[in-house]
DNA sequence: TCACGTCTCTACCATTTGGTAGAGAAATCT
DNA sequence: AGATTTCTCTACCAAATGGTAGAGACGTGA
């Protein structure tokens, strides 16, 4: 395979386009117009639409894992700024990569083997994070409840404010840089109140 | 108008399915079939796609309405009963009428027309809950932080929490009566939590 | 030079889509 | 009874969709 880059920008702008405005509405003339291509090379790297949500979704697991396993390793051992360093982390590609949230939650609309396809890849990094929220709330850490439920709050939390944003117009937010940083700040201190122990 | 009941069939399976399914994949011949009936009586009752889709936004933005303005006016003076039984208000429908919160999260793959046309359904009990939080805030009842991006928070989680069951059930949890209880459980404690004052 | 694998193209097809035209049944009004 | 309105139907259509078939351009190795 001499030349990769077509199959990767393929695979970068189906991202895009699916995580933007939905996998439903995007055909693949769109993906191939966008690209700057004709449907039919999309078909010769992908051998089927199917085949291309697949690997579409593979492409935002790895992204998505690596952002979320580099931000656990990375503070100290205070629970609650470690929670903060990955909620900052997958609010990044909020703001870089908006697409990449987006994808993650058309989950909802998928087929069941599109849907089994994503949970397979994500099924590690889940529950590492349920095992690391369970151990600190017995050490007496973090507020205690149902550790599975909380990580599936604390998923639709920061997943929905990063994917809504207007839906947060609605509610009268402002959709540039101060803005963004705004949502971030108040969505660490809501977080964090939300697990502060006792 | 001596027969509504094929309109209001239209208008309520449009809904279920548009909410769990998503707007862009449900065709009118979709919905035709549901109801019984054939593509061009859908056509006769709503002048086309687009405006059936008003019309749907239009429903579930009443049935929401309502739901929303008896809570509010519920219970007594404390702002986080109050703001709890919000929640469990809108989190019935999560059991009762999945396709309700779902339809409302669709708005962000829907044409800005659309859009528009929700928000503006939408924006009086938007604000009553911003400036009723805003008040408790100064009050000190609250957590202090900003009240916009708060009521956007509160959206995200609860409905992110009602229109992803996928997303819950890979982190483990179990569809069915004990597990919504169980989630409606966390979540008002994870709320409560996120607003208590300092 | 020739053969071969890689990559993108034009041309085409069957199906599904939203939408139009207009007929027929049935109730309602005069 | 006759006329009119209400409601649902059959029969189409043009456009868009996912997908197939196969040719041509291009570089590489023998």
């Amino acid at each position: 395979m001499v030349n990769g880059s077509t199959r990767i920008r393929i695979l970068d702008t189906a991202l895009d386009l699916f995580g933007t405005r939905g996998v439903a509405t995007v055909s693949l003339d769109d993906i191939a117009d966008a690209v700057g291509v004709r449907k039919q090379t999309v078909l010769y790297w992908f051998k089927s639409r199917s085949g291309l949500i697949d690997a579409v979704l593979d492409h935002a697991a790895d992204e998505l894992l690596v952002v979320v396993e580099a931000a656990i390793r990375s503070r100290g051992d205070e629970p609650l700024d470690r929670v903060d360093a990955v909620v900052c982390a997958v609010f990044r590609p909020v703001v870089r990569r908006p697409a990449l949230l987006g994808l993650i939650r058309e989950v909802t609309r998928l087929d069941e083997s599109h849907i089994n396809h994503l949970r397979g890849r994500l099924s590690a990094v889940v529950d590492r994070c349920v095992s690391y929220l369970t151990s600190e709330m017995e050490k007496g850490r973090l507020r205690t409840c149902d550790p599975m439920v909380l990580a599936g709050l604390l998923y639709s939390t920061v997943s929905g404010t990063g994917t809504e944003p207007i839906v947060l117009e609605t509610f009268g937010w402002e959709p540039n840089a101060a803005g963004l940083r705004q949502v971030r700040r108040e969505l660490r201190g809501f977080v964090r109140a939300a697990l502060q122990p006792n």
